[in-house]
DNA sequence: GTGTGACTTGAAGTCCGTC
DNA sequence: AGACGGACTTCAAGTCACA
């Protein structure tokens, strides 16, 4: 998602977007993965990582189930600060 | 989603997919509200709801939060057997 | 009240590059 | 190694008609 589409989210919206992001680059982190290496065990583009750990990203589900397989986690620890 | 894209997805994913259509079910039951009325409060169109229920959609999440906002439950909850 | 196929459109997600 | 942009393709999202 290019620059600032902030107007099409929820402030509650963007804060959870917001929040995952973080999650994702914390749990990424803890694993010692780079971004593209993350993103090759899950199968997606390694722009896409780097626009989900900023929050702008309005994941799907699948996406979300691959992040979670990688990282090692189960989708509801995913969101467990939510 | 129109006809039978089933092919698009792992088993894992259909598997969670159907799993996550389960548990909105099972919520929105619950709280005695029919597809309508639900659709109506989250926010989304009627027959989307439908699919949802049955494993068909892969949800993003701005609507997994909206769902999960009506249905009065976290995010995690949401995820909890996955 | 719900399931489903057909359809449109805006956003998800990819791929190239530069900084 | 990561942020970011532009252009592109694919699909989620939303609507409708009918069963």
């Amino acid at each position: 998602m290019p620059t600032n589409n902030s107007h099409r989210y929820s402030a509650h919206e963007q804060e959870i977007m917001k929040k995952m992001g973080l999650r994702v680059r914390q749990l990424r982190e803890a694993s010692s993965l780079s971004q593209e290496k993350l993103a090759e065990l899950a199968h997606v583009h390694r722009t896409y990582i780097s626009t989900i750990e900023r929050g702008q990203q309005n994941i799907s589900l699948t996406i979300l189930i691959r992040l979670a397989d990688v990282l090692g986690v189960s989708l509801a620890t995913l969101f467990e600060d939510t």
